[in-house]
DNA sequence: GCCTCCGATGGCACACTGTGTCAACGGCGT
DNA sequence: ACGCCGTTGACACAGTGTGCCATCGGAGGC
């Protein structure tokens, strides 16, 4: 597949260059191939990386959507990042993985636009909550925990990533879950839950 | 002075216009300067309106190094977004201010920048806590507790821009660290504070 | 008063990104 | 063999951001 030789190429160069080193056209050009074909599959040098995260919203919401509406949110959000958490570290080649993340933390273009999808995916998950959860309309809690999940998420990866991987981050998330924990139970000072 | 003049013929443009509508010549065009002068004021056209929050980061950095060593965290961390929440909807024309959130929100580029940005200060956050806690190195609670923070602030903020600034932003940030109190409480789960 | 120095500005050229348009190539079935 | 169609590459263009240099104008020294 063109795109997916387009891709390994760009990130092997990305990382061993540094984003900002790397041109589009050092990326076709080791690719044998003409600009024009890269952005036919890929909008933009970000995308090429970030592309990579794609599903990983979609799966997140799939799993929220999917738990139990008896389950706890704190449990189901839970659940769901769990699944970013092994999309990510467990997938196929975690050291694969890891290099990717590692470039996207440490490239402020790619940190700024991977925070922006995952402010779009905190959207659906709060979406989804408040679908479940029937509270008044201007309750604070579904858009609170979803985001709230995402701390989780991110403060496990981050520090996965900055502990070259050493760290165990489905370990990571349980604890950053367990101290969210109390906030997440609450659903916003006493009001109904489903 | 000039850079005003710049700043402020940009932002009235990007708000009417739209931000991708907008070209840096058509900014310096309406200003009757040039390109060139541009640029020596601001790095690109996303600079134009985040550098209007640079200084946020850094007054909340102070607020929180300001507060009292035996104030407990959630209470200092409340005073720092506080401090931010006062710095966009109090400071000086609300409406003006409301309009730049307003922008930010809604286009996706300023919206990535916007994060990155605190992803940063958060950072800076959490560096402060967990110099006056003395908690283990590998201790999550620091970095979680300056997450919850920007929690706060952001669903405050959002809310805010989305009710066309009905909703009143102190209020909602004050709501939502009654929701993370218990997490802020908390200290990474028995862990000594200071 | 004149001259020099210096900061601010503008013009130009350049590298890079991203898009539209069109021509060329190559497999495919008829 | 022919035409069809999807893939590719070539070119041109708009927009961004930067380096370099010429220019202008004011402040201060002579």
């Amino acid at each position: 597949m063109v795109s997916e030789e387009l891709r390994e190429t760009a990130l092997q160069l990305l990382a061993a260059r540094g984003y900002d080193e790397t041109t589009v056209d050092d990326i076709v050009a080791a690719a044998g191939m003409s600009r024009r074909t890269f952005h036919r599959y890929y909008a933009s040098k970000e995308d090429v990386v970030i592309q990579l995260l794609a599903d990983l919203g979609a799966e997140m919401r799939a799993e929220l959507g999917g738990r139990p509406e008896s389950e706890p949110p704190a449990e189901s959000l839970r659940r769901a990042v769990t699944v970013a958490i092994n999309f990510c570290a467990g997938h196929h080649d975690a050291a694969k993985t890891l290099a990717v993340v590692r470039l996207i933390l440490r490239t402020p273009v790619l940190h700024a636009r991977s925070l922006e999808r995952q402010a779009g995916w905190q959207a659906d998950l709060a979406a989804v909550l408040a679908a479940r959860l029937n509270l008044p309309v201007d309750a604070l809690y579904p858009e609170v925990a979803a985001r709230l999940a995402f701390v989780a998420l991110n403060t496990a990866l981050e520090r996965w990533a900055l502990t070259d991987g050493e760290a165990d981050p489905l370990e990571l998330t349980d604890r950053a879950f367990e101290m969210l924990a109390p906030a997440l139970a609450g659903q916003g000072l006493g009001e109904v839950g489903g």
